[in-house]
DNA sequence: CCCTGTTGGTTTATTATATGAACCAATGGT
DNA sequence: ACCATTGGTTCATATAATAAACCAACAGGG
């Protein structure tokens, strides 16, 4: 039995899940409300009508009132003198409250920041909330001065990402298959193949770990597990970013072998279940192994 | 011009405001979804549906139908054990968002913890979002073994704290009207009475500061001030809950002392402005006056 | 000063959507 | 075997969301 909900609607998801060519998509209002707090990033924390309308293809007037709507309830909040909105304060309790009931985030940030100590790169640590990755947190470590930056909130890219992989690896197959024929963004670094992404979703599943190289970002290699739940089910990823120039055979034999110990830390923490398949390889010591 | 828009809506603000006998609410869907979020609290992290909908008084169905959306944006989640729904992780990555653009609760923690060491009592910052307070954060003192305790990320009642009356001090005198209006919930340890409150609504404004014994808690005696907007409107306010078998006259005026620092720097910290009238107060040293 | 392109916000008829009573199937206690 | 729960679903109905057009208010630019 799962653990987060993954049961099937009869009627409902059937009708969901077909391609119905004359029909509307059907999308919920409240479901349309809450899109529009994804056009926040940290580039771009406040942002006028007009704006959010033409971003998220809103019609102006609904967008009005959807974010009207929004603000009485403190989910955003509106600046009187620009009139920009911005998320609101409310987001501050919510998560409050969500932290004290499930100490995600606090639990697991430790364990980020010796990771990032202990192999000297920046360690990423994802969620995957609503069939997207989310950062939940990084770390950096004080050595080096060049490091790699991620100081998104944003939403990862499942293609172009080691963690992207990671989770992929143990997604119910279609799943994977519907993530895969999604449209990747244009943001990328290198070209990303669907037998590329193939190979590293069945690199995790025979070593344990997967990697990518310049994918997301340039010269930037990503190393990455995948985080589960109670029941085995995939629900994030942690990895470490590393800047190829500094890569060596023991740097990267480090990451690995820390990686996959700060994995098994954070799973335990959460009360989340590895499989047992993947439980044993990373068990075993890391021996240089090459994909 | 208002930093937090004020603004009123000619037709809307007032049908809402008025109660009308004949006249269905009219509220809209996505408020009535994000309402639903409130049953979550810290000592009921996860409810069941049919509880949701009896305590929120929504149709089950209807219920159903919103939590399943908020579901689908990570608002909130559902355990698949027990089918119960709690917050979702999704409210994380808001918060870290809202954090990162407006750094509220990040900038005053500190202080607050400082105060709550300088008077080794609890410190207690809330925040006013959609016409009530909520508890942003609290410190304790390492020093006593006893301490006020508010490991609540609850709503406080605007009657019986001493936080209300600092922030309704400052309120349009309307907001203070309705608020006043308004039935106070069951929970207070001490009947609270209209003048008992509005006394304390004009201590606030002579004094600089406010105190309340024994109301929201029994043998807790509450300071509190307000904490404003750059627009001078109040946002949230700053209060010191102390146990009353340990207050002495220095203690007291110590801890309003402390009290009116803290809320400067906050104040400070978040770019308020605090009224010319009531900065006068806080500058001048606290003489032992007694209301 | 007018022209033009913005902006945030409001109005309206139209229609898609939310609603709630009734209904199921499953579970748990007695 | 029963009864009272539970989470979830159905469907006719009424309500609430929608989008185009419309304002008024700015901000440059000529």
């Amino acid at each position: 039995m799962p653990f987060l909900s993954t049961k099937m609607k009869p009627g409902r998801a059937a009708q969901k899940a077909l391609h119905r060519p004359n029909r509307k998509p059907r999308m919920g209002t409240v479901a349309k409300a809450l899109d529009l707090l994804d056009v926040f990033s940290r580039q771009r924390p406040q942002i006028g009508l007009s704006e959010i309308a033409r971003l998220t293809g809103v019609n102006k007037a609904t967008c009005y009132r959807l974010l009207e709507e929004m603000e009485s309830r403190g989910l955003i909040e509106q600046l009187g003198t620009t009139r920009e909105y911005r998320l609101g304060p409310a987001v501050l309790r919510l998560a409050y409250l969500r932290e004290s009931a499930v100490p995600t985030r606090d639990a697991a940030m430790p364990v980020l920041q010796s990771l990032a100590r202990a192999t000297g790169e920046t360690a990423h640590l994802s969620h995957l909330v609503g069939g997207t990755l989310h950062t939940l947190g990084f770390a950096y470590p004080s050595q080096h001065g060049v490091r790699v930056m991620m100081d998104d909130a944003d939403v990862l890219p499942f293609h172009a990402t080691a963690s992207g992989a990671a989770v992929m690896a143990y997604l119910p197959p279609a799943d994977t298959a519907r993530i895969l024929a999604t449209p990747l963004p244009a943001r990328t670094a290198t070209p990303v193949t669907e037998t590329l992404v193939q190979s590293r979703i069945t690199q995790m599943q025979t070593l344990g770990w997967t990697e990518a190289l310049s994918t997301f970002e340039d010269d930037v290699q990503g190393f990455a597990i995948p985080l589960f739940s109670p029941q085995s089910t995939p629900i994030g990823a942690l990895a470490v970013a590393a800047a190829m120039p500094r890569m060596t055979p023991g740097l990267r034999s480090t990451i690995i072998t820390e990686l996959t110990l700060a994995g098994a830390q954070i799973n335990r923490l959460w009360g989340g279940t590895v499989p047992p398949a993947l439980d044993a390889l990373w068990r075993k010591p890391f021996v240089g192994a090459m994909p």
